[in-house]
DNA sequence: CCGATTTGACCAAC
DNA sequence: GTTGGTCAAATCGG
């Protein structure tokens, strides 16, 4: 708190910033140099693909800390100074003002909000419905253009009590063997589940999670068991904690000590994505039809800052096997 | 009565 | 002008 002033906040991050931005200049730089025909193919293969993995880690990097910088600082600055947070913050315009609810006059902004293009996301298509451990409550419901069911809309049910943030979408995309999609955005930063893990309805199995394959997003590194209150579902814990320590103070914090390289793309990936949140129990088991899905819900994960000279994306589409996850897994910059 | 859902309106982004 | 995301009044349901 003391040193967290936004200006102290941006003086000591600017530094941070600044060497990773070198730091990927330089990396970009023996990038250039390298792709010089050498002869040898593989090795230079090697090489760049490590390269691209250097720079996937300080772009990643520097929206981290942008996205950070962009929070904390939004953190401090009370809700009214121009700073139009949409929802998260609550409050609805000015009801303080005596919003003479003229209705037509005034009209409160309904329907006011910022379309989130540069808001994390994580789509996950699956053939039931999950339950992620949340409470939701729907808000809305819209139909989509050549869309053939509508896309219903949830917020987090604590979103006014906790101020939690988190979003999502579900749409039917198919019909016969039902799909739907799931998208969440945003990351919850409450923290009464009301629901015990369960994790995903129409399935029984309950030991069947193996075959829930699924993409546990780093789920390897999951304290495996996180006795606590919080249901052992492998949401985003990994961020949640680092950049909300605030919740579950019990929890390990994970991963970080671990050093896969793997480990890392996700758990950047993860940073990057979702501060936390907790969309993912994933584990669909659709035990009649092994078909499917379950080893292949589809995820796909986009992140991006809202600093235009940083932004990037990531996609990741799993289907089925992490390593082609890992493949998938790819820096687009 | 109170919380959740429905649904039309509103508005920013395309 | 169109589309998608959100709001909030009306309605529903426990």
């Amino acid at each position: 708190m003391d040193s967290s002033s936004p200006e102290n906040l941006f003086g000591d991050r600017n530094k941070v910033l600044q060497g990773l931005i070198r730091g990927r200049e330089s990396a970009n730089q023996l990038r250039l140099i390298l792709e010089k025909p050498l002869g040898d193919d593989k090795s230079s293969v090697a090489v760049d693909d490590l390269v691209t993995k250097i720079l996937g880690s300080f772009t990643e990097s520097i929206s981290i800390l942008n996205w950070r910088q962009i929070k904390e600082v939004f953190d401090k600055i009370p809700a009214n100074t121009g700073g139009n947070s949409p929802s998260s913050n609550g409050r609805k315009y000015d009801e303080s003002e005596e919003s003479s609810k003229s209705t037509s006059a005034f009209k409160e902004r309904r329907g006011c909000y910022k379309r989130r293009k540069t808001i994390q996301t994580l789509t996950k298509i699956t053939p039931n419905l999950i339950d992620d451990g949340h409470a939701w409550r729907k808000y809305g419901q819209k139909t989509i253009l050549n869309a053939k069911h509508p896309r219903n809309y949830y917020r987090c049910t604590h979103k006014f009590d906790q101020g939690c943030p988190a979003t999502k979408q579900v749409q039917k995309t198919e019909e016969d063997p039902p799909m739907y999609q799931t998208t969440y955005h945003g990351n919850h930063i409450c923290r009464n589940l009301h629901k015990p893990p369960q994790i995903i309805l129409d399935s029984t199995i309950p030991g069947d999670s193996s075959n829930s394959v699924f993409l546990n997003f780093g789920s390897t590194n999951y304290p495996s068991s996180k006795s606590n209150d919080e249901p052992n579902y492998p949401n985003y814990p990994l961020v949640k904690q680092e950049y909300f320590q605030t919740q579950e103070p019990m929890k390990p914090s994970f991963n970080h000590n671990q050093t896969t390289s793997s480990d890392q793309l996700f758990l950047l990936s993860d940073l990057t994505a979702f501060d936390s949140a907790g969309p993912m129990p994933v584990l669909s088991s659709e035990s009649d039809h092994g078909d499917v899905i379950s080893s292949s819900g589809v995820y796909s994960c986009t992140a991006s800052t809202h600093d235009d000279s940083h932004s990037f994306h990531l996609d990741m589409m799993a289907v089925g096997d992490f390593d082609d996850v890992l493949q998938e897994f790819n820096f687009q910059n």
